[in-house]
DNA sequence: GATAGGGTTGTTTTT
DNA sequence: CAACCCTATC
């Protein structure tokens, strides 16, 4: 089977940031005059669109629902400040995703003619992380820090636990993760601990186990700080405390003359203080904030769309505008979204208008079970491809990464070409994770959280002999020098009952780590390891080939890196295209664009002709854990609506009765999402799709030809 | 005292 | 299927 895992690299354009900031702060750069392509906004923009765009000055609101050309106007915006002479530079653009800010950039160069070298564009977390880097030292951080991502965090607040002996509590204290989301929560919603406990984690409500948590919370600040670590939340943090710098805050804004800001329904507290701070530095107080209530899905990661309401308060003379057009879904899909997301109370009310002449219904399909579901869904695609519809314009849109199991099962017997953003991502899998932790004490030796990686790699060594090799090794020089000493051992954990076999084993092991750099080839260095780590991983697992194969598709896409250190940077930002994905290209000749299989969450922002919306039952979709909180459940709805509106021409929601949990089957009924919809905008329908003996039968014929006649 | 391995648990969404 | 807890073994 023709299979690739995790890299495709014709996707893959690399950039490297620094070069194109690197003038920018500090000197005024002389002015240059940008010989740019005439634009002729009035012929591409509709009426609602050109009047934002005409009126780039002062703060602005702008709600824009979904397909209604957002992206454009952003993209038309940018390329119109950079005609009137505002510099790449003076912009900021933060948008929800790196991808979604290259790609926006790309979009103004074809405008221009010309890239527009230096535009502060990307996520919060990656805008702030150049920032840091270049003012660490005023932060109290060394500019090489690391940056951990959401498993490492995890893994640190961890070993914070066990540090503050919290088994000396005779209560249930939560778990690492339960810790680090708190922390999370209270840091971006700007909380104290008691008050997220009281909000969202209250069967921890208690004296003891609050003091517990809060001494946690200080060794794992402790650890970051002594490990020269960061994590994404001290990415927010750092950069704001920048901001109350009055200096620093006065150059910045001094730079950056524009801000605009994307999907900011899913901003949080922190994230709305960051923009504040910008733009009331600069007398003209230029930002545009764009987004949609409707479609703020990141609650769980204390997002707030109440900042959107509070922009025009905290904003005086704030003008506001809304896009309200959409070009994107036929009325049917546009009526459905409205129907579904009426039931939401706590959204402002708003409806969509359409642009596309009529079209048809979306389509409800019972099913038996997942597999009859995934079976429906692969024939109807094929079906869709027979009569032209090329497969990169198909979607499969679901809630939870595991329903989208049986589904990718069955894409793989009938060989259609997949590929699947959802999941455990490509560098978030243990195997990868334990590569770049040898990697990362390469380049700091005091990182705690890669150490204890590899000491669990290395026979005869556990958890408790890990810390203490940690402990005696944070505090010297050259940590990798000394654990090949034979001398350390006996000096230093004389105390300690290491067992001889794991300090011989230790010592042969850190051999392979001692002569490599930071300024080494990543894929070199690569190389190296996946050797020495081959026999662990075969004794370990039974798809170690596998795995093996995934590290030297890692150790391929690090061949674009000059440097560990440049690898590293862009591994934990995830600022290239490369994205965790699995792609099957099936086994035909020709190349075809494979089919996305892809969470909603990760859908946000793109849209295709055709999407199917799996699981639509009862305790998948709406998640059982979003029942009981109108909060969550209303968020929920957002969610579905999302999906939704991800469609142009056709829709289809499927409902299977039968679910298989491990308890066995169990027999579900429909998702309320599709029940409380009236029934005039959906069409019904029941399939199924082979009898006992094999033989096609109560498919509705017409229903699909009808579907396809319209298209 | 510490490790390795077996059995059991339970799974939203992500920068 | 990975993260956790418990227990037999070194």
């Amino acid at each position: 089977m023709a299979e690739k895992k995790g890299i495709i690299e014709e996707d893959y354009v690399f950039e490297f940031y620094e070069e194109d900031y690197a003038e920018s702060l500090e000197e005024e750069i002389p002015q240059v005059v940008e010989e740019y392509n005439e634009i002729h906004f009035e012929e591409n923009l509709n009426d609602e669109q050109l009047e934002i765009v005409s009126n780039l000055k002062g703060p602005m609101l702008v709600i824009a629902g979904a397909g209604s050309g957002k992206t454009r106007t952003i993209v038309y915006a940018v390329a119109k400040l950079l005609l009137k002479g505002v510099k790449p530079n003076q912009i900021m653009l933060v948008t929800f995703t790196n991808k979604a800010a290259n790609e926006m950039i790309k979009r103004v160069e074809i405008l221009l003619g010309k890239r527009p070298k230096g535009i502060w564009a990307g996520t919060f977390h990656s805008i702030a992380n150049r920032f840091i880097r270049k003012y660490a030292k005023i932060l109290g951080l060394k500019p090489n820090y690391i940056i951990m991502d959401e498993t490492d965090a995890k893994a640190l607040m961890r070993l914070s636990i066990e540090k503050a002996d919290v088994k000396d509590l005779d209560e249930r204290f939560p778990t690492s993760r339960m810790a680090k989301d708190i922390l999370s929560f209270s840091i971006n919603c700007n909380k104290t601990i008691r008050d997220v406990i009281l909000w969202k984690y209250s069967q921890f409500d208690s004296e003891k186990i609050i003091k517990k948590l809060e001494q946690v919370f200080k060794i794992y600040k402790a650890k970051k700080a002594q490990d020269n670590l960061v994590d994404f939340d001290d990415l927010l943090i750092y950069w704001n405390q920048l901001l109350e710098e009055r200096s620093i805050a006065q150059l910045i804004a001094r730079n950056i003359k524009y801000v605009l800001v994307d999907e900011y329904q899913d901003t949080n507290h922190i994230q709305d203080e960051i923009i504040y701070k910008i733009v009331k530095q600069n007398p003209s107080r230029n930002v545009m904030a764009v987004g949609d209530d409707a479609q703020s899905i990141y609650a769980f990661r204390g997002a707030n769309f109440q900042n959107i309401l509070d922009f025009e308060k905290k904003f005086k003379n704030c003008k506001r505008y809304s896009i309200t057009y959409n070009y994107r879904s036929v009325p049917q899909i546009l009526d459905l979204a409205n129907d579904s997301i009426k039931h939401n109370e706590r959204q402002f009310k708003k409806s969509m208008r359409t642009t596309r002449s009529s079209g048809i219904l979306p389509f409800q399909v019972n099913v038996g079970d997942e597999i009859e579901q995934a079976r429906f869904i692969t024939n109807q695609i094929l079906k869709l491809r027979s009569n032209g519809i090329d497969l990169n314009e198909i979607a499969i849109l679901v809630r939870a990464a595991s329903h989208s199991l049986r589904v990718e099962l069955e894409l793989r017997a009938k060989n259609i070409p997949y590929e699947v953003r959802a999941g455990v991502a490509f560098f978030e899998r243990a195997h990868i994770k334990d590569i770049i932790a040898h990697l990362r004490i390469i380049e700091n030796p005091y990182d705690e959280v890669s150490w204890s990686r590899i000491f669990s790699i290395i026979q005869g060594i556990g958890s408790s002999s890990g810390i203490k090799i940690f402990e005696a090794v944070s505090k010297i020089e050259h940590p990798l020098d000394a654990l090949i000493n034979k001398m350390f051992y006996a000096e230093k954990l004389k105390g300690s009952r290491i067992s001889k076999e794991g300090i011989r084993n230790t010592i042969s092991y850190i051999k392979n780590l001692v002569d490599f750099t930071a300024e080494d080839n990543p894929s070199e260095v690569i190389k190296n390891l996946i050797s020495v780590l081959e026999d662990h991983l075969k004794s370990r697992f039974d798809n170690w080939q596998e795995r093996i194969e995934d590290l030297n598709q890692l150790s391929i896409y690090a061949q674009n890196f000059p440097t560990i250190r440049k690898f590293l940077e862009n591994l934990s930002l995830n600022l290239s295209y490369l994205e965790s994905k699995t792609v099957h290209l099936g086994d035909q000749t020709e190349e075809e664009a494979p089919l996305i299989l892809s969470t909603i969450h990760r859908a946000k922002g793109l849209e295709w002709r055709v999407v199917f919306i799996p699981m639509l039952c009862e305790d998948s979709f709406p998640s059982s854990r979003s029942i009981g909180n109108p909060d969550t459940f209303e968020e929920e709805r957002r969610v579905f609506y999302v999906a939704i509106t991800r469609a142009k021409d056709q829709l289809y929601f499927i409902s299977p009765s039968i679910k298989h949990t491990y308890r066995g089957p169990q027999i579900i009924r429909i998702s309320q999402f599709i029940s409380e919809l009236a029934p005039k905008v959906y069409r019904k329908s029941s399939v199924k799709l082979i009898s006992k003996k094999g033989k096609k039968k109560d498919i509705k014929k017409d229903l699909f030809k009808s579907a396809l006649d319209l298209l």
